[in-house]
DNA sequence: AATAATGATTTTTA
DNA sequence: TAAAAATCATTATT
């Protein structure tokens, strides 16, 4: 349409005369009444939202995301902010580091630094999302504006009742809200890619402090012939170690699983923590200790892993030979020197399915760690380290 | 840089 | 369904 400044003059002109016309005022009272009829009979076809249980879901996400809610310097919770400038997006980021808190005595730390990257990000999702809230919150209010001045413009030429006017904005203001529904989603999916991202704890992993090893040990070590806690041992363990069940549980799977592979290489750690242990309810049977050590290595030993062969326990045996050189005490050093010469005098190794030696476990034929009553008590040279302290983890 | 440890997850199994 | 076994991904060590 090719509108020129002439026509529009034209328009304008003809616009002022009909203003002028004397009948006019009694012809608007008419176009009024004709339209109010007509408005009511358009009403009640469309009416309010259905698509409004997504939009609740992802505010609540946000909300609890922390995105939209409150936080550090937080701007103005939910609700219409009036009008008014736009607003620079606060703070650059901080990145606080927080002082890594560990060792000593250390229970419980953790979610610290993993999250002030987290959270670094986090801020930033916010910032971006408030902004463009902002934005479009803007742009809402200014479209309206223009199109409430245009609408008043046109009343004076035709009739056009209040309640048109709210329905044009509230039709606006629905636009302007899909929008917004949007990026809500965007945002969203943005927060949920950075959780998936960071706060996956195999993504992140941190050794356990020492604490919890500690504990984890002495307590798979000293039952050795049963190491299944019960759900309130590993409250327990959990509690102690400042980890949680699901934790306990992980270590647990993966200490019998590798601990079986694998024997020989965890002799040392099970003499260590079976010095300590004293728990074991099973015999306590009197053996003659020699004074000495603080302890024997506790009689637990025994059940059965489900090894696949007895050649398996050969294997065992020969890798326990090449961890003499492991850094350990020199206590540990001379017992692996005498297990090592015996296994030379045996001369050949013979399947020792029932003659394990120095290992804390005896093979079963197929066994599985079974049940605790199997006594075996073929074990340990009585040389105890005192106490030896070379852990593994951190 | 290479490799061992290790916590967590996924898949298989009984 | 819990545990075993396999596998993944990160951290520690050499």
């Amino acid at each position: 349409m090719a509108i020129t400044d002439q026509s529009l003059d034209e328009a304008q002109a003809r616009k002022h005369s009909l203003n002028c016309h004397r009948m006019k005022p009694a012809l608007f009272s008419v176009l009024c009444d004709i339209k109010d009829k007509t408005v009511l009979s358009i009403r009640g076809i469309q009416e309010e939202d259905p698509p409004d249980a997504q939009l609740l879901r992802l505010d609540n996400m946000l909300l609890a995301e922390g995105v939209s809610g409150p936080e550090k310097r937080g701007r103005g919770g939910g609700g219409e902010r009036g009008g008014g400038g736009g607003g620079g997006g606060g703070g650059g980021g901080g990145g606080a580091l927080m002082a890594g808190a560990a060792a000593s005595g250390g229970c419980p730390n953790d979610n610290s630094i993993e999250h002030s990257d987290y959270r670094a990000k986090l801020s930033q999702i916010r910032q971006i999302y408030h902004s463009e809230l902002e934005k479009y919150e803007q742009a809402c209010s200014e479209f309206t504006t223009h199109v409430m001045n245009l609408l008043r413009e046109q009343s004076r030429t035709r009739p056009i009742s209040p309640k048109e006017i709210e329905r044009m904005v509230s039709i606006i203001h629905g636009k302007f809200s899909t929008i917004q529904m949007q990026l809500k989603q965007s945002t969203c999916e943005a927060v949920m890619i950075l959780r998936s991202r960071f706060l996956d704890a195999r993504r992140k992993r941190r050794n356990f402090s020492k604490q919890a090893t500690e504990v984890l040990n002495e307590y798979f070590y000293s039952h050795l012939s049963n190491p299944y806690p019960s759900e309130e041992a590993k409250e327990e363990l959990a509690k102690k170690g400042g980890i949680t069940v699901s934790q306990v549980s992980n270590w647990f799977g993966n200490k019998r699983i590798r601990y079986k592979k694998n024997m020989g290489k965890f002799q040392e750690e099970a003499n260590i923590y079976a010095a300590k242990s004293a728990v074991d309810a099973a015999g306590a049977g009197a053996q003659g200790n020699r004074g000495q050590s603080p302890a024997t290595p506790n009689s637990a030993s025994s059940g059965s892993f489900k090894m696949t062969s007895s050649g398996d326990s050969f294997i065992n045996l020969q890798s326990l030979t090449s961890y003499q050189s492991s850094p350990v005490g020199a206590n540990v050093q001379s017992q692996m020197d005498s297990l090592h010469h015996v296994i030379h005098q045996t001369g050949r190794y013979e399947p020792l399915v029932g003659n394990p030696l120095y290992t804390t476990q005896r093979l079963d034929a197929n066994g599985s760690w079974q049940d605790p009553t199997t006594p075996s008590s073929i074990t340990s040279p009585a040389g105890d380290p005192g106490s030896v302290n070379s852990d593994a983890s951190n």
